[in-house]
RNA sequence: GGCGGAGUAGCUCAGUUGGUUAGAGCAGCGGAAUCAUAAUCCGCGUGUCGGCGGUUCAAAUCCGUCCUCCGCUACCA
């Protein structure tokens, strides 16, 4: 049943042409949570993030900034580093794609590509795209009212006329489908599933995957002229993160990589090119590639304009680490776009962590403080609602477990949250304060029943909210190498008799300042 | 234009092999209780299940059509 397997899993590495945004963070966190899970499932997990450093936009910043390519990158860089640990991340590595181990890693992916023929030399005359970095066809651009002439995402393209490799994608359309129909499972959500396959089943063209015009970028193996397309150079970060070309490596064990978390803006990127650069390099394939949706702020997008943009920083200073994670990966069915505001935000704090969890842990163990001891209560007879709550608690793992195989964080969470509230049911049922005088062993068994669901509960949150459930499994005197998912269900119950310390709140109601 | 998704209580959403009075959470109102972070528990919804039409003994759930929103994609110019 224990499965130690390896399992790899990555963010999409972040573009440092700006500062890190809540979209960001939110892959971040939800990324964490998946790998936090599978690690405590017994799993061997391998988790990566970083920084996708190269690329025309890159240059145009730092120009406009007045830094080096390599100046800028290396500030920004810092800040999206910072950003993952100020959230809390437990990636195994943060990967730059301008590292040497990147370069060596890119150009032998090329050279492979080029091996298997896939890689010739044209010359590409086009509309290009900077801010996309795309390539449009006549058609798909229009030139509006100032005069400039914008490609179909609506952002201004420059006419482009250069020496350019391609690769052979419209080779690849047939395997491509073969395996989206093999693999039901390779795109997650479904909805970015059929985008891809409509998309393929139109057929496809070539991509130009080398530029002449800047040189910010990895060298094209033997033509140096030739900087890669940032796509192809940011996508084998993937594999450099797991030690390729070295095959040989520990860490190669890793790939193929279990679950790619990426935003469903560059779904192509990754369910398209990726797969077909791998066929052609003769590299397994990814098992998964799961998009998640956009955040918006109370509904608007977030814009510089507008001046909604939420600084990560800010919000966690502003909510606490554990609630911010909470509140994105419950609030917002993860796949699907999603709204936050101040107001949902306290309302989830004060109602999901404040009122429900932290005051059942504090109601509980408070009781168990002053009326058993303060030690692990005697569990005596279980009645038929003791059983309920404890097997209810006991079968959260297997909910859990298949919803976070689909990425379902937050059907993970409503299913516990469920549980908490059934135990605050439970607990006012019961009403061990009433029975303190009539029937004390009676009472002992309440306590000592709801507290074990809570450790199941703590145990179970902790992916998504380490620091606080970890508190949580403090109050319950549980020891640090008892907090894993093998622990839960009856092998796991609480000892009774074992000293408890003073209870303290652990999620804190959030109260606005008075205006 | 094509394809896909969505349109269900004030808000966020669940709910399709068609079948008892359409559900949950939050918010709101009333009550109970007092172990607890004024938290908890119980009770309270006359919702055209986007509109219209159809199939059926029976439709939120199937079919047709229309409207709105979102995504992907194409074309015209």
């Amino acid at each position: 049943m224990a499965d130690s397997s390896p399992f790899y899993i990555t963010t999409a590495i972040s573009y440092p042409n700006g500062v890190p945004h809540i979209g960001h963070a939110y892959e971040a966190i939800a990324t964490d949570a998946l790998a936090r899970f599978q690690r405590l499932d017994g799993r061997r997990v391998y988790f990566l993030t970083g920084t996708d450093e190269h690329g025309q936009k890159m240059l145009q910043t730092a120009r406009r900034e007045g830094l080096s390519t390599e100046a800028l990158a290396e500030r920004n860089s810092a800040r999206f580093k910072a950003m993952v640990e100020t959230l809390g991340c437990s990636n195994d590595d943060f990967i730059r794609t301008s590292e040497e181990r990147h370069h060596r890693s890119s150009q032998a992916i090329w050279q492979r590509m080029v091996d298997a023929g896939d890689i010739y030399k044209n010359t590409y005359a086009g509309w290009y795209s900077v801010r996309d970095e795309a390539y449009y066809t006549e058609d798909e651009t229009e030139v509006r009212a100032d005069g400039i002439r914008y490609g179909g995402q609506g952002t201004p393209v420059e006419w482009v006329e250069e020496e350019s490799y391609f690769f052979r994608l419209s080779e690849y359309q047939d395997r491509l489908m073969a395996h989206y129909e093999a693999n039901p499972d390779f795109i997650g959500p479904n909805e970015r599933r059929n985008e891809v396959v409509s998309f393929v089943k139109r057929g496809l063209k070539d991509l130009s995957v080398s530029r002449t015009t800047f040189d910010w970028g990895i060298p094209v193996p033997g033509d140096p002229k030739h900087v890669m397309y940032v796509w192809v150079d940011a996508l084998t970060n993937y594999i450099t993160g797991v030690g390729f070309p070295d095959e040989t490596s520990p860490l190669w064990s890793f790939w193929p990589a279990d679950v790619h978390v990426i935003g469903k803006d560059i779904v192509r990127f990754h369910a398209v090119y990726w797969p077909a650069f791998l066929m052609s390099a003769g590299i397994e394939l990814p098992k998964r590639v799961f998009a998640h949706g956009f955040l918006f702020n109370r509904g608007e997008k977030m814009s510089k304009s507008v001046g909604n943009v939420i600084d990560p920083f800010n919000l966690v200073e502003a909510y606490g680490l554990d609630q911010v994670r909470y509140f994105f990966l419950r609030e917002v069915p993860f796949g699907q776009d999603g709204n936050y505001s101040h107001e949902a935000i306290v309302n989830r704090i004060n109602a999901d962590l404040a009122n429900d969890l932290g005051n059942l842990a504090q109601r509980s163990l408070s009781m168990i403080a002053k009326n058993a001891g303060g030690v692990v209560p005697a569990c005596g007879e279980l009645s038929d609602s003791d059983k309920a709550i404890l097997a209810q608690a006991d079968g959260l793992y297997e909910i859990a477990r298949a919803a976070m195989a689909k990425q379902d964080i937050h059907v993970a969470l409503a299913a516990i949250w469920t549980c908490v509230a059934d135990a605050n049911r439970y607990f006012a049922g019961e009403a061990p304060w009433g029975l303190k005088k009539t029937d004390p062993a009676r009472m002992e068994t309440v306590l000592y029943v709801t507290a074990e669901v809570i450790r199941q509960i703590a145990i179970l949150a902790q992916p998504v909210m380490p620091a606080s459930c970890g508190k949580l499994l403090d109050q319950l005197a549980v020891p640090a190498d008892a907090r894993l998912f093998a622990n839960l269900g009856p092998a796991g119950r609480l000892t009774s008799g074992v000293a408890l310390p003073a209870p303290q709140g652990v999620f804190p109601r959030y109260v606005d300042e008075v205006a």
